[in-house]
RNA sequence: GGGGUCGUAGUUCAGUUGGUUAGAACGCCGGCCUGUCACGCCGGAGGUCGCGAGUUCGAGUCUCGUCGGCCCCGCCA
């Protein structure tokens, strides 16, 4: 028993035979209700007791109206009022009265009044909450992901909530105005070899065999094409069994669509009016569409990433044919080696100290580099330790490529093509926070457009989806197939803001043949193909329509529009880093008789 | 699999060069208080310093291991 008053015992039973209604939430009443009996049910938000007269904060989701209990109105409700604490849920009747002059709280929307008590019952007990329920101190994420449900009552979390549900709501809309039906996809499917790794579920009914939960519902949504659907969208939870991130959770939710008889243009236009609606639901914010596209092989090159944050410069550029004049050993054996030597300016970064410098040179090797050379920019001239392999032309030229100015600090980085995009990449971002340079207000969408097709897996020894398997190359590439499948662009689109992707899709194949080939370029044998996919190239013999999709990740993207580090903050139960659930202990052990029934051992070593 | 960072009261955090009895704020408990709204005032309780081992006369502090939270690389659209 938590009870801090037993007297209590006796209201609680009762209350269990009354009825718990109320005629307005905490956040509805106003000056203009002034007068009209009313009841109120509420968790007590803070209780200030001054013996003869005691306040309550009664709070619900929709705000908090301030409860008076009075003796001289009533004095049992008055007596009750002692034995309150905090987020008990307490039932409140009487008669909405304007607050005396001077003493209308401005910072409640329901400040203006306030609700003298003539009736007071305890609904509902709690014991002292492990933390505060409000709105400045948060609590360390352990704790929030444990007590989830209280985390929701003390309000960041709960308006995501509501945002996110304003969103899906818009979404639903937009798409139900334009011909889409939302139809659901199943949950227990077949386990597909590419991409992230599966979770499994255990078939009790075929003893040995095993269902996958969804990536994504990619191919029942081209099967919903080729079965005349025309255009689906589904909110849809989508599972992949790979390692956590600030922006990653095993489930995760998508918006997915896919459409018939469409091209890349007409899906983005689509998916900026989706996004509009989305934005304007959200935040009331009018986006400018239509969003401007870069292709994958521009944003490597300038950005270092195949996402880039289009809210601040700092472009990469390459400097290899400069580089090559110089007399640093660094720089010549990596271009000897093939590589490359691409480099960025980091404005006023002249001014870094010694220490700085070693801090982002560290941060370079961190993501891979074997080091980071420098060169500050100053009104002298050059300075760095490597300025004496190179010519002051040689210095200028780079120090143009680059569009540094005196004040300003160039970084290089010579490596393979690949390793130098993603270290400048990475230093780019990171640098961009730190220096203040990105504008949190901004809101940059951009697509990506020209993906490759396949690239080389140099573990695998053969080539991989860069998007998926289903995605249809550019129609004049087709041909490379036989000669060169790396150079061949795909029918791809990525929506990228501000540095992170929130969706992507593509044009797929709706052939037969062109998907043969496909799985040709994948290694994927025709027995393979057969076993793994074989109804879904059934399913194209049969007059497939020529479509093409999409899908947006509404975490991401809500986690964006609240402004939050870390989708867990709009997720409802969000799963640790580890892929825990703090709150319910899963994944947890489970009953032997339970492995049985499923013909399954365990062999943990 | 790897790198970084954090773990001290219910919560958030401080704790010096290894040294006596580990502190603060909020919260909690008791008392007083009829216009507060982060109410105020008085008093009080509350600690396995994540866990284990080691170094030391002595460990919250140093070392190793381990568990957990977070961020990142790998992995993953």
């Amino acid at each position: 028993m938590f009870y801090n008053n037993n007297l209590l015992v006796n209201e609680v039973v009762m209350s269990d035979f009354t009825r718990h209604a109320r005629t307005h939430t905490c956040g509805q009443l106003r000056a203009a209700d002034e007068g009209k009996e009313v009841t109120l049910v509420g968790w007590v938000h803070r209780r200030r007791d001054h013996g003869g007269l005691v306040f309550v904060d009664l709070r619900d989701r929709f705000g908090v109206t301030q409860v008076v209990l009075n003796p001289q109105i009533d004095a049992a409700a008055h007596e009750l009022a002692h034995a309150l604490r905090a987020e008990f849920i307490l039932q409140a009747r009487g008669k909405v009265s304007h607050r005396p002059a001077g003493t209308v709280n401005e910072k409640l929307d329901t400040g203006e009044i306030e609700v003298y008590a003539d009736h007071a019952q305890i609904i509902s007990q709690s014991k002292t909450p492990p933390f505060v329920i409000e709105e400045g101190e948060t609590p360390s994420e352990a704790v929030k992901l444990k007590y989830r449900y209280l985390e929701m009552r003390r309000g960041p979390l709960a308006r995501a909530l509501e945002m996110r549900h304003r969103v899906c709501m818009a979404a639903r809309r937009y798409l139900d105005a334009l011909g889409f039906l939302e139809v659901e996809t199943p949950m227990l499917t077949k386990s597909t070899p590419e991409g992230a790794r599966d979770f499994l579920a255990p078939s009790r009914l075929s003893p040995g065999k095993f269902f996958a939960l969804p990536q994504s519902p990619q191919l029942f949504k081209q099967l919903l094409m080729v079965g005349g659907m025309d255009r689906y969208f589904q909110i849809v939870k989508c599972f992949r069994d790979e390692d956590l991130r600030a922006d990653r959770q095993p489930e995760f939710t998508q918006i997915d669509m896919e459409m018939s008889f469409v091209d890349e243009e007409e899906v983005r236009r689509v998916c900026e009016g989706l996004i509009g609606e989305m934005f304007m639901a959200a935040r009331a914010i009018k986006l400018d569409t239509p969003f401007p596209l870069i292709s994958y092989a521009d944003a490597m090159n300038r950005f270092g990433v195949d996402r880039p944050d289009l809210r601040f410069g700092m472009e990469l550029a390459g400097v290899s044919a400069l580089a090559a004049q110089c007399e640093f050993k660094v720089f010549k054996d990596a271009l000897a080696g093939g590589g490359a030597v691409r480099g960025m300016a980091v404005p006023g970064g002249a001014a870094f100290s010694r220490k700085d410098l070693e801090d982002i040179t560290n941060e370079a090797i961190q993501l891979g580099a074997k080091g980071l050379a420098w060169i500050k920019v100053t009104g002298e001239g050059y300075q760095s330790p490597i300025a004496k392999f190179f010519q002051t032309a040689t210095l200028d030229g780079i120090r143009e490529a680059l569009g540094a100015g005196a004040g300003d600090l160039m970084v290089f980085v010579a490596d393979s093509v690949k390793a130098g995009y993603a270290v400048l990449g990475a230093l780019r971002l990171s640098l961009g926070h730190r220096l203040g340079l990105i504008d949190g207000a901004k809101l940059n969408f951009v697509w990506v457009v020209d993906f490759p097709l396949l690239e080389y897996d140099e573990e695998e020894k053969r080539y991989v989806a860069l998007h998926h398997p289903f995605t249809s190359p550019k129609l004049e590439d087709i041909a490379l197939f036989d000669t060169d499948p790396g150079k061949m662009r795909a029918r791809a689109y990525d929506l990228v803001l501000n540095g992170s992707e929130i969706g992507g899709g593509s044009i797929r194949i709706h052939q037969r043949e062109v998907q043969d080939m496909m799985f040709r370029a994948l290694s994927i044998g025709p027995d393979e193909a057969r076993e793994k996919f074989g109804f879904l190239l059934e399913a194209f013999e049969f007059g497939a329509p020529p479509h093409g999709g999409i899908a947006f990740g509404l975490d991401r993207i809500c986690a964006i529009l609240t402004g939050a580090e870390s989708i867990r903050d709009v997720i409802a139960f969000p799963k640790t880093q580890k892929g825990a659930c703090l709150l319910t202990d899963a994944p947890s052990e489970v009953a032997p008789r339970q492995l049985k029934e499923l013909g399954l051992k365990r062999d943990l070593s």
